[in-house]
DNA sequence: GAGTAATGTTGGTGCCACCAACGAATGAGC
DNA sequence: GCTCATTCGTTGGTGGCACCAACATTACTC
């Protein structure tokens, strides 16, 4: 692989960047293969970790806007993964809940992900691998309230 | 901001990825404040450090497409701030190189960068940076020889 | 000299994040 | 109660970034 200029490989923000392109790739071919997608996955996990919640609120949870929620929770229901049914107590909001199979299928993803964890971090030992974790998890945290 | 899977806020490929767009986007919002943007930097850089090159070298070198090199030249030329030129010794090839104002606009960016670093990694000590530098760097460069 | 590789260019694709607007419905302040 | 602001689902669209296919042209290899 060529050369990159010197001031873009000692920055952090290239660093993140650009190992997030090669995570992207990772990921996507991982799930692809499982005939799945990120935005699935994200929403099956937040429908098992937290029940049955609005589209609103798992677009908050799983950092998706809204629009993009109404898509995967359509390709969601159309897989029987997800049942979609307006919330009774509620007009306007829809209940949106994981299926038997639905669980099944965030199992099988658990795997996938799990797999490109080792994939991507290969270089680093388990105490480095935790490190990173623990320094990324830092900044992001700081990143995301404000 | 509301509670994440905990599934997905342990995993290195989430953090990254996730991480990465708040990062693209204190990128895009200071090179866009200072009327660039983030393929116009990378190329400027790239002939600043390596001198004239051909696109395809500047591509490989900033890790663009071919296309996408295409049109980040024709937008620094038309800004004035590389040349393009057919290379004499070599048909088909352009040599570009950098202007004056090139050189100029980049140093400006070098310092916009900087505090984009410094807003990024804010919650960081100056050994915790230099640590997360340091394994960022070593997990892109597995990925970037295969 | 013939076949392969590299180059610049055009014109796409797709993921992901995001925004604007809208009608419908809920919630808060008074 | 009634008004006003907010929330919700949905549609349709933007833009950055990475990437791919094809093509004509030129260089490189054997």
């Amino acid at each position: 692989m060529d050369e990159m200029p010197a001031r873009m490989a000692a920055k952090p923000s290239w660093l993140i960047t650009q190992l997030a392109v090669h995570t992207r790739r990772l990921v996507f071919d991982a799930f692809a293969a499982a005939g799945s997608r990120g935005h699935h996955y994200r929403a099956l996990a937040v429908l098992h970790e937290f029940g049955a919640v609005s589209q609103a609120e798992l677009g908050r949870r799983s950092r998706m806007d809204r629009s993009d929620v109404v898509a995967a929770v359509n390709e969601l229901v159309e897989q029987g993964l997800v049942d979609r049914s307006p919330d009774p107590d509620h007009g306007r909001r829809n209940k949106v809940t994981v299926t038997r199979a639905g669980v099944r299928h965030l199992r099988r993803m658990d795997g996938v992900v799990d797999q490109v964890q080792d994939d991507l971090l290969q270089p680093l030992s388990a105490e480095e691998r935790q490190t990173l974790t623990r320094l990324l998890g830092r900044v992001l945290a700081r990143h995301e309230d404000l």
